[in-house]
RNA sequence: GCGGGGAUGGUGAAAUGGCAGACACACUAGCCUUAGGAGCUAGCGCCGCAAGGCAUGGGGGUUCAAGUCCCCCUCCCCGCACCA
């Protein structure tokens, strides 16, 4: 099925599909970035220079420059700030190490989509991560267990790529960015616990991918088989998807992509596709798009399969249908022309052979322009007949480019009454067409040879059977039934269900890959590397070329050894596993990376399922799939005990800008690195939450970075410049009825926000209203800076707690102000990660009066201001008695008044 | 064609059926400054001197009240697509 393998050859990962690609257009036109890239780690500088000043503006030309810091300024300048910490936090190991299960607190697993290494975190990256590490931080403060790891989908095409671009080894170029972007993630402050990290190309990762394989092996679940891949002639060596361009290869251009049948490793995920299918009803937590288009993929469809015997022979033809009630209306059958009996019946036709020919090639050129939908229906009659076993009727057989050898059997009864496409393809070749069904309501059949029917009854809703002898006068749906009873009992159909969901193709030409633990012995064939001499080592130093097939054939004391059955000659396998193997199993991994088995699963049934998954929708299809499949998988063998790998999954939107989604070739690329260096990695990430609900694409403006880092900046002012720290001892209770009325309304404020960036958190993770509710929590206490001054009268605690109340708000969002500014007041910064998230006091938030408008007929008249939840007859007297009302109901006659508790007053007039 | 998501000021966006535009950005004016690319103050949907009117892609409807609910339509983005 060349659509299914066109996506299961992708080589991508959950990491980035588009970072390949870019990747890969990248290096072919220029290659660049990566000697400057190169240049830079040889020498040694693995992280971006962090200084703020010296930053360069690149893209973001319309970026002001880093400004000088004179005397008189007084804006926050975040990186001395955020080094500072960052470096006390990189000292303290266990920092984000989670707790025991014996801690007793609700357990709380949140995994971000692991990256692949490209050398440098985009802002995609960013907003992902600042999702995560905000919820993260949430989680602790409320209490929870929490785990929090991070780790890298290092195998891959873009590393043998910069091999063979700089001749560097795909390991050290790999590993080099693997470095430069920890420390990108570093500095940006996000709490993973390092101590768990894993990287998918190491022996001791890929070893599990291999172990799983063997089991696989063993099950019957990896299997080997021909299937189609991509081939350019010129290579001599297999391409992935992306570097096909147009239907010619990458580095070739106008050189024809071949589609070639070669052996292939795949995996039997279709054992599972009624499961994979039927799981999805119950995975609340999983947006309503992610899992409509698993549906879509999986592609169930319940029918039949129906043998047609060829005319004067025993030879079958099976065709699947969705609508056996139609047969009687079957005027053809139509053959897909890969299909095997086409070469028997074409014979050596000279004309037919050419039409099959240009069939072939019309649908080779539509599959790879991705526009097969569109291709004019083609076909020839064959000349031979197949008897229709339902009424004995010989029917013409053809073949048409419109049947797809890949789903069902190859081949379809045609029954252009009632199918849109079989009624296209049999008016252009006047083929008959015959009505078996009608609507029940118009039981007159159309004059019998009538050639065209105005409107066809395609698919009619509560339709009976006409022309259909014995079945005729029954429901469609019924018939349906008793047809494939009837065809069953006959012994030539049955009911089947078929699905659009394929094997999955593990196979990959390539080196940087888990090498596949099998072996051919010239003896004993295929034979599995046993368990205990895992891992198989992929060797190094190897000369990476596409030319000529797998680099692997080439290294001679990896490819030949000796047979572990019989000690004989054998080679090795040397294809390497597909990368969305890597991903599809990592997060187990993470709860305990040992090396005597894939992970410990006491510990990952303590931690499973994920609580909260956090990626791209780009992964929607393959990588959730696969790991959903690999987990079934994995509890089938007793691995563990949960059926699905994430409780919720969350699908942030894109990072775009100009309307485009940010690549090198539009130009409108913003690099985290300057940003972190011109505002901080608080106001990048407080930006990237800030701008744009999460679900949805963020639209960047420079600008808007601005804008949250001065209200960074504001709020360091704010408690810098009037710190109230508690001394030891000092009491924090005060007395909230004697505060003045100004406090009190910045308390209220306080529980107000509180309770709305509470309420984000637990509900729908707006967290662009949160950050919007800390901006109006802190302009409400500096409007009234007064309250807050050193010779203030509101009491001392009253301030610090609004204080540190305001920065607790602050550290799931911009962590290194957090604790800049809890050191300030004097406080524990060790505890902040889990001190007690605050707590909103809703009779503190309650407001004393509300305004209220006094609308005539919806339009507002005028307002008045009453006490809060006061009676409505109260507020309607009071409504009545206003002035401007009373002015503007001369003349006019009530009809009613509605009231509106705390909200409105409306006047239903008439005249 | 099918499925999903969108459309609100100059911009990003707010808004349990109840004052449309919170919070920001940009802009304008002023203050402070040797300077301003810092900070502070004020203004800022559109029309209008004002009173007021008009405004949430377009058109209908329900309602005392609609960005929000219902029906029809247009456009944009993302999946899937000759699936029998």
């Amino acid at each position: 099925m060349a659509d299914q393998q066109k996506s299961t050859q992708k080589s991508d990962s959950p990491g980035d599909i588009l970072e390949q690609v870019v990747e890969v257009v990248r290096e072919a036109a220029e290659g660049i970035v990566e000697d400057v890239k190169g240049v830079a780690q040889e020498l040694g500088i693995v992280p971006p220079p962090a200084a703020p000043h010296a930053a360069a503006p690149t893209e973001s030309a319309s970026v002001a420059e880093p400004r000088g810091r004179a005397a008189d300024d007084n804006r926050y300048d975040p990186t001395p700030v955020e080094e500072k910490w960052a470096a006390l936090w990189e000292s303290d190991l266990t920092r984000y190490a989670p707790e025991p299960p014996s801690s007793g607190k609700p357990k709380y697993y949140v995994v971000e989509m692991l990256p692949y290494p490209s050398g440098a975190l985009h802002m995609g990256h960013v907003r992902n991560y600042a999702i995560g590490d905000a919820l993260a931080r949430y989680m602790w403060m409320s209490g929870h267990n929490v785990l929090h790891p991070m780790g890298w989908d290092s195998f891959g095409l873009p590393a043998e790529n910069a091999a063979i671009k700089h001749h560097r080894q795909p390991r050290e170029w790999t590993l080099g960015n693997i470095a430069a972007m920890k420390a990108q993630m570093k500095r940006l402050g996000f709490s993973y616990d390092w101590s768990r990290e894993i990287a998918t190309c190491l022996p001791e990762y890929y070893r599990w991918n291999q172990w799983f394989f063997l089991k696989l092996f063993e099950k019957g679940l990896a299997y080997k088989k021909k299937s189609k891949v991509n081939w350019c002639s010129d290579c001599a060596t297999v391409l992935a998807n992306e570097q096909v361009v147009d239907g010619c290869c990458w580095r070739h251009e106008g050189t024809l992509v071949e589609q070639r049948e070669l052996e292939q490793w795949s995996v039997r995920i279709t054992d599972y596709s009624e499961e994979l299918l039927q799981g999805l009803d119950n995975m609340e937590g999983w947006p309503e798009k992610v899992r409509t288009m698993q549906r879509n993929w999986i592609g169930r469809s319940e029918g039949a399969n129906v043998d047609f015997k060829l005319d004067g022979g025993e030879t079958k033809i099976t065709v699947f249908t969705t609508r056996i009630d139609t047969i009687f209306g079957a005027t053809s059958i139509q053959l897909a022309p890969q299909h095997p009996l086409v070469a028997e019946l074409v014979g050596q036709d000279p004309n037919k052979l050419a039409s099959l020919e240009q069939m072939l090639a019309d649908q080779k050129k539509a599959r790879e322009e991705g526009d097969i939908g569109s291709l004019d229906k083609k076909g020839f009659d064959t000349g031979h007949f197949a008897i229709n076993p339902f009424n004995q009727e010989r029917v013409p057989i053809w073949v048409a480019n419109y049947i797809l050898m890949d789903y069902g059997t190859g081949a379809i009864m045609s029954v252009p009454a009632h199918d849109e496409r079989d009624f296209e393809f049999a008016n252009k070749y006047g083929i008959e067409v015959r009505i078996v069904i009608l609507p029940r309501r118009e039981q007159e059949p159309p004059e019998a040879g009538q050639p065209e029917h105005p409107v066809l009854p395609f698919v009619a809703e509560d339709s009976l059977l006409i022309n259909s002898g014995p079945f005729n006068g029954l429901a469609c749906e019924e018939a349906q039934k008793k047809m494939a009873e009837y065809a069953e009992e006959q012994g030539f159909g049955k009911a089947t269900i078929t699905y659009r969901l394929k094997d999955w193709g593990i196979s990959r030409q390539r080196y940087w890959g888990t090498p596949i633990p099998i072996l051919y012995c010239e003896k004993c064939g295929m034979v599995p590397v046993p368990e205990d001499q895992l891992p198989v080592l992929l060797p190094e130093n190897v000369e990476i070329t596409l030319a000529g097939g797998s680099p692997l054939t080439r290294v001679k004391e990896f490819y030949e050894v000796p047979c572990p059955k019989c000690g004989g000659i054998a080679r090795r396998e040397s294809d390497t596993m597909d990368t969305f193997v890597d991903s599809s199993w990592y997060f187990y991994r993470y709860t305990s990376p040992i090396d005597t088995a894939p992970f410990d699963s006491d510990i990952a049934n303590y931690w499973f399922p994920m609580d909260q998954y956090i990626g791209g929708v780009e992964h929607a299809i393959l990588h959730l799939m696969y790991s959903r499949f690999w987990t079934k998988f994995m509890r089938d063998i007793g691995l563990i005990k949960n059926d699905e790998p994430a409780k919720r999954l969350f699908t942030q939107g894109m990072v775009i800008k100009n309307g485009a989604k940010m690549s090198k070739s539009l130009g409108n690329v913003v690099s985290p690195d300057d940003m972190v260096a011109r505002y901080g990695a608080d106001a990048t990430r407080l930006y990237t939450l800030f701008a744009a609900p999460p679900d949805r694409d963020l639209d960047w403006q420079d600008q808007g970075v601005e804008g949250v880092y001065r209200f960074l900046s504001r709020l360091y002012r704010f408690i810098t410049e009037n710190p109230a720290r508690m001394a030891a001892g000092e009491p924090r209770e005060y007395n909230v009825a004697e505060l003045a009325p100004d406090a009190r309304k910045v308390l209220r404020k306080l529980h107000q926000t509180i309770q709305r960036i509470t309420d984000d958190f637990q509900g729908r993770w707006h967290f662009n209203t949160s950050v919007a509710a800390m901006m109006e929590l802190l302009n409400a206490c500096m409007v009234r800076q007064e309250l807050f001054s050193q010779n203030s009268t509101a009491p001392k605690a009253f301030r610090a707690e609004v204080q540190r109340k305001l920065i607790l708000l602050l550290n799931p969002f911009a962590p290194y102000l957090a604790a800049e500014l809890w050191s300030t007041l004097g406080e524990d910064t060790h505890a902040l990660l889990r001190h007690p998230w605050p707590q909103a006091d809703p009779a503190l938030a309650k407001e004393e009066e509300v305004e209220i408008v006094v609308q005539f007929n919806g339009k507002v008249r005028s307002r008045l201001t009453v006490p809060i939840d006061a009676e409505d007859d109260t507020v309607r007297q009071a409504a009545l008695n206003d002035e401007k009302v009373k002015e503007a109901l001369l003349g006019k006659v009530i009809v009613k008044i509605i009231v509106v508790k705390n909200k409105l007053v409306n006047i239903v007039v008439r005249g």
